[in-house]
DNA sequence: AAATCACACAACCGCAAGGGG
DNA sequence: GCCCCTTGCGGTTGTGTGATT
């Protein structure tokens, strides 16, 4: 039977959140009869919603395999790690994380990520944010799971999202970055290359050079050691960050690194020409 | 206690690709 | 080749909630 197209089955569309009852409906009938043909989803279970809205409702929430809660510390790294490369294919980065939804990622990547950009007063899309990324997150968020590790915890246990020390303690780390690139030994990895436009397949991961790495779904790697070590430079402070147990409590204390003083020093780490 | 603000997450919208008739 | 429909994707907006004033 042809149900017709969207605007024919749905005259009067609801829209805005879901209720439970929906979500009852909406689960039953998919679980029934299977995922796909969204629009005789929504027309034969008596949903007034749009086939979008029920495949999104179905995707984003309902669907079993969904895994919801805090993104965890692996999964931060790996999300680093595949924007770097892809840019905003967040579906395709999403692949790699199971349960783990677009929507849920690209929510991620603009609250916490951008969050961290606009606070610096810089581009996302910017050499100089791609940089600290590169150089001092994602080494921080290796050291961090590593340590997770040693201490026998597992490494994606989840912390708290508004607590997130990832981006924490930033300015002095950059400032050992800015000083050891003064090192007339200091050898950089190539430019990414990235215009601030680009977020092309043709990305060249930011951390393929890392002495640690575990392997990606797709057979690539993604580093768990130091990011620095491999271009000779340390992370400072190390020994803290191995021996805190502020590490993954997601305390106020991390909060408190990511203070304003840091904020102002990083920035001018990221206004000088040679960063 | 009320108002305001900031944040995280859910949901919508527009567009494009792909497939079938 | 064209049209229509469905699906998927990425960007954007809306909403709920907790924190702050």
């Amino acid at each position: 039977m042809d149900v017709g197209s969207e605007n024919e089955m749905v005259t009067d569309v609801k829209k805005g959140p879901w209720t439970e009852e929906e979500d009852a409906v909406l689960r039953t009938y998919v679980e029934t009869h299977g995922e796909g043909r969204w629009n005789s989803v929504a027309y034969f279970a008596g949903l007034r919603r749009t086939g979008k809205s029920c495949r999104l409702r179905w995707l984003n929430y309902l669907r079993p395999q969904v895994r919801r809660g805090n993104i965890s510390l692996e999964e931060q790294l790996i999300i680093l790690e595949l924007h770097s490369r892809w840019g905003n294919r967040w579906s395709k980065i999403a692949k790699h994380l199971p349960g783990r939804t677009d929507n849920e990622i690209k929510n991620y990547w603009r609250t916490r990520v951008q969050k961290q950009a606009k606070q610096l007063k810089c581009d996302v899309n910017s050499q100089q944010f791609r940089d600290t990324m590169r150089y001092v997150w994602m080494p921080r968020l290796a050291e961090r799971i590593r340590a997770a590790e040693s201490k026998g915890r597992p490494a994606c246990l989840p912390i708290s999202s508004s607590n997130d020390p990832t981006f924490d303690d930033v300015g002095a780390h950059t400032a050992e970055l800015k000083s050891d690139r003064k090192d007339p030994s200091f050898m950089p990895e190539p430019s990414l290359g990235i215009s601030s436009d680009s977020c092309s397949e043709a990305q060249v991961s930011p951390v393929s050079g890392l002495t640690e790495c575990y392997n990606l779904p797709d057979g690539s790697t993604c580093g768990l050691g130091s990011g620095a070590g491999h271009l000779g430079w340390d992370i400072p402070g190390q020994e803290d960050i191995m021996s805190s147990e502020l590490l993954l409590d997601g305390g106020d204390s991390w909060d408190s690194l990511w203070n304003e003083e840091n904020i102002w020093f990083l920035r001018q780490q990221l206004s000088d020409d040679h960063f």
